[in-house]
RNA sequence: GGAGGGGUACCCAAGCGGCCAACGGGGGCAGACUGUAAAUCUGCUGGCUUAUGCCUUCGUAGGUUCGAAUCCUACCCCCUCCA
């Protein structure tokens, strides 16, 4: 691959490139680079939101550089104040090693181990002492940190800022001085701090870092940005099944956003879907390339495979989902009321919804639709109970008598 | 410290003594249509041993009343203006 196309790739998606001209700078010296990214200890639960960053760094891997992936374990203890002001809870050492493990577990099966570097921030800031925190201080000033965009608004309708929080891009942008950081990767709303770290790299005699902002990627309902506080993620540990599903229903607009911030196949390659989409394909094939890759990628391939073919049995051909578990359920008498049982199997978060959703003509019995609120299911039978399309489950009932 | 405004279900937001489990919108779930897309239409969107029954919910705790989200008292929290 050329220069000028690994250029082409690493911008690929990126919101900000500061600057292209000097990356393709350091990249001709022909040595490889320190990628820097910064991570948030507490939060060791990644979905796809959170790997926008991480195909990123794995892309600077393929082309030979080497990645610095940083657990701010002492930030952490200042707490970003980026966005809301929720302060984040004190993490113990303890958290933290397990956060960290869960974490290398995670992005190993995007990254290659061997070009990773697992670096915490309480390794050189955890030896600072007072006079070089001053130190580091006097690198910045007052009117800059301002110049941020909620610094700057709290500042003007005289909300308070704490002086802390003036010291948390001022550490940020101190692990790119301690690491020598070529580049830095972070997402958009990170591009102040990374900046940062270009001013305080040049005050310590660094030539300043190229800075990369990825944007946040939209989840599943393809407006808001993918977070589990709104449960419209795709984790890294869904299971194939279901990580297939989300990625299918995904909206047509959205997929290609997904491709191109998700997708590891070259530009061109999405290029020729998108046109074969735009000449009369069907998006739906589309999809499922992307979704095929998405679940190999964590899954493997055979699990990807498994999936389509339950997907499309399941979907296309209204059969029942291939890895169904068989469930126990200790039943009381001779039968057991329907609502009940969905209650019970946790399709349905009450009886009282259970009962709705049965008068709606939502809920099957062995591909049977009821709609009786009163339908009695019988002990010693096995059932498969599905509440719409994607709640299923089977089970054996079993008399306790 | 002073003056005023407000806290209602996941969110926004009506209600201001009984017709209120609480209008409307958003979001969500389900049904129809599909490609589990979008758009559209329809229904639902406190809980319970399914009961024309009971229980819980309108910031918190008390009180008035046959009866309160609605009136009274105290307390907590939020916002605006003045100092």
């Amino acid at each position: 691959m050329t220069i000028e196309e690994q250029l082409s790739e690493l911008a690929r998606g990126a919101v900000d490139l500061i600057h292209g001209e000097d990356l393709r700078k350091k990249i001709e010296r022909g040595v490889p680079l320190r990628v820097k990214a910064g991570f948030d200890p507490t939060a060791p639960d990644l979905h796809l939101g959170h790997t926008v960053l991480i195909n990123k760094l794995r892309q600077f891997q393929q082309f030979g550089h080497e990645v610095i992936f940083l657990i701010g374990d002492f930030t952490g203890l200042i707490g970003d104040p980026t966005g809301k002001s929720a302060t984040r809870p004190r993490l113990t050492p303890e958290a933290i090693a397990v956060n960290a493990r869960t974490y290398q577990e995670q992005i190993f099966k995007i990254l290659d181990p061997q070009r990773t570097r697992i670096e915490f921030n309480s390794r050189w800031m955890g030896a600072m002492n007072a006079a070089g925190l001053i130190e580091l201080a006097a690198k910045h000033t007052v009117a800059r940190m301002l110049e941020r965009d909620d610094f700057h608004k709290r500042y003007k309708s005289g909300q308070p800022i704490a002086i802390h929080e003036f010291l948390y891009p001022l550490v940020q942008g101190y692990d790119s001085v301690a690491l020598s950081a070529d580049v830095e990767l972070g997402g958009t709303d990170q591009k102040f701090n990374l900046l940062v770290g270009r001013q305080l790299q040049e005050a310590y005699g660094q030539e300043p870092q190229i800075v990369i902002t990825m944007p946040l990627l939209e989840g599943l309902d393809g407006v808001q940005k993918m977070s589990k506080s709104l449960g419209n993620t795709i984790a890294i540990h869904d299971p194939p099944i279901e990580m297939f599903g989300k990625l299918m229903s995904v909206s047509d607009a959205l997929m290609w956003r997904y491709f191109e911030l998700l997708s590891f196949r070259p530009l061109r390659e999405i290029d020729a879907l998108r046109a074969a989409v735009a000449g009369g394909g069907n998006p739906r094939d589309a999809k499922i390339e992307l979704a095929l890759e998405i679940v190999a990628r964590f899954h493997g391939q055979a699990a990807a495979a498994l999936a389509q073919a339950d997907f499309a049995a399941r979907f296309q051909r209204g059969a029942i989902p291939s890895d169904l578990p068989q469930s126990e359920l200790d039943v009381d008498g001779a039968s057991a009321r329907l609502a009940t049982v969905l209650k019970a199997l946790g399709l349905v978060a009450s009886t009282s919804e259970a009962t709705r959703k049965i008068v709606e003509g939502a809920v099957r019995v062995d591909q049977q639709r009821i709609g009786d609120p009163r339908y009695e299911l019988r002990a010693g039978a096995i059932y498969v109970v599905a509440v719409g399309k994607r709640a299923i489950a089977k089970v054996r009932l079993r008399s306790r008598d």
